[in-house]
DNA sequence: CTGAAAGCGCTAACAG
DNA sequence: CTGTTAGCGCTTTCAG
């Protein structure tokens, strides 16, 4: 059986060595490091090696070496808009060093996220945890074993990537105060996210300086259907403008004002977060940017830097926030 | 150096096989094939690699056995909201067999794509292709070296799963002809895709047979901007419907035609595709739905059951589709 | 049911 | 600059 099989897997090193006539380590070095070599020598057994369609044995060499030239990403829930630019600003990162990237979707489960991470951390030089859902004790346990690069987890002693939405909120706050609006509505996120705490902070604090007055309206997780549900208290509580936890919940509230017969933003203002659904709304949603991609691309490059020699440490980046203005603010109606 | 480092890295076999009193193969088997050992024995193997934190060394399993427990999935576009759905769905069938899913976005370039497909077959048992830009050559190419599975994309002789728009884009021809408008327009994809001639197709057809006039605009690449652009010619073309190819196109297009002071539905109709947007736009869009989860799912479950066995052979699945109705259309105005 | 030995394909000292 | 020699940690015949 498989007799004409017999040579039709991938030929090793060692075919190469024979066809081109030189010895196993002078084919390994010249495709692992080249400089070593006459120039000669290596193109000779370049040549030969493309001939009989030789690819070294990603493998083996990550036995041998113990570089696995993998990272792994974990993200709570790939569906939600705010991740896919991660994502992608991680895979370009990553893709510049040739390092290929396993994609976790713990779907918001800790244990999930654990049981990924296991899986995972045999095979990867480092991994980047974002939104981690884990308990500080948790990640730390994790991090002992490789290194790991936080994105918004705020973990003392662990490198991490941070966007600091308080400068977009703050300016979302001043806008709002700058249009004639006296009593705004927050529509909070998960309670434990450190972007909800910090946003809401940032919404009270702000509004406190400026003499507005703000309601806070709790939801459980941030979703459209959240947004809607947020709607009709917003209306209650007789503000005249809200700012959203995040865009997909800003978008909701939008739908459930306008199943009430109001319109945005004559009737009432909304101002989303991350700006990811911004550009594509109607109208156009005013949303604090995230630069999310920016994260995910600094977070990668925070990890190879660090596997390539420079310490990692506490690295701790704060990527600061502006307000887009859109189309969903105005001033209030009198 | 590395003095007390000496014994920090994760445990060996043969560390454990010592410990315990047995050999290393015992050791081996009491992970992989424990049947073949005594109760007791395993147990006492167990424990003591639990006891020493021993874990099996996922890369020197590999090189043994040429089984990796990893796939790869390739998407053109993460930031797309088409495909998070479909890695969603991939990724919680992966996990199941406690499979680890390599992530790869090619950014719609075929080389790039061809470039990750490189990387990652090294260290894969088998890859998804999501909406694979590459040539039909270049695909068959990769295809001999692992197994396949393509989704959205019909190649003889490779398995696939296919979306199959066409009942769903009927129903939307059918439905605006039922609320009585005569002459659509139906805002295109890339011309290379896949769908985007399934659905063009369906579109001039269905509308021949019920006598309706429609004018078919390109776009170049399907985005909010390629709608909002498309929206003018829409208007020129003065028809009262328009099918999009998608629903981040249709939402466009709604931004479009709402700057040229149209309203939708009441000056005009918009249908999208996929419905992945639907929910979360105001007005909420009527939209063909994709059903892309499962589509995600159903490549990957094909994939494993080829590995496990089964031939993989040329396995065609179609995936229905149905037109998921909202807000977005109306009679026309007369 | 368990042990011994060979080897997966590559890299990394160490010589020459 | 190039060849020789050991392994990386695990699985797998083959004996017993």
């Amino acid at each position: 059986m498989t007799r004409t099989t017999v040579s039709r897997s991938t030929p090793t090193i060692s075919q190469v060595a024979s066809a081109a006539g030189v010895s196993r380590s002078s084919v390994s070095r010249a495709f692992s490091r080249p400089e070593l070599l006459g120039k000669e020598t290596v193109e000779r057994i370049l040549a030969v090696a493309r001939d009989i369609g030789y690819v070294p044995n990603h493998t083996a060499r990550a036995l041998s070496t113990g570089r696995y030239s993998n990272i792994a990403l974990v993200v709570p829930d790939v569906a939600n808009p705010f991740f896919p630019p991660i994502i992608e600003g991680a895979q370009a990162e990553a893709d510049q060093s040739d390092f290929c990237v396993f994609l976790g979707n713990s779907g918001e489960s800790p244990r999930h996220e654990d049981a990924l991470l296991d899986r995972f951390m045999g095979q990867v030089e480092g991994v980047v945890l974002v939104s981690s859902r884990l308990s500080e004790a948790r990640i730390r346990h994790h991090a002992a074993r490789k290194p790991i690069v936080l994105v918004n987890r705020d973990v003392k002693g662990l490198a991490r990537v941070l966007i600091d939405s308080s400068q977009g909120v703050e300016q979302a706050v001043v806008h709002l105060n700058e249009l004639g609006h006296r009593r705004i509505a927050y529509v909070a996120g998960p309670a434990q996210s450190w972007s909800n705490r910090q946003r809401r902070a940032t919404v009270v604090r702000v509004s406190k300086r400026l003499g507005l007055a703000v309601t806070v309206i709790p939801t459980p997780v941030p979703s459209y259907a959240a947004g809607v549900a947020a709607a009709k208290q917003i209306i209650k509580s007789s503000v005249t403008a809200a700012v959203a936890f995040d865009d997909l919940t800003a978008q909701g509230v939008m739908a459930g004002l306008a199943e009430q017969g109001l319109t945005v933003p004559s009737d009432m203002s909304v101002i989303g977060c991350d700006d990811v659904l911004g550009a594509s709304t109607y109208p156009a949603m005013t949303s604090v940017s995230s630069r999310s991609a920016e994260a995910g691309k600094a977070a990668v490059s925070l990890l190879l830097d660090f596997l390539s020699g420079s310490s990692l440490g506490d690295a701790r980046l704060a990527l600061d926030t502006h307000l887009v203005m859109r189309q969903t603010t105005l001033a209030p109606a009198t």
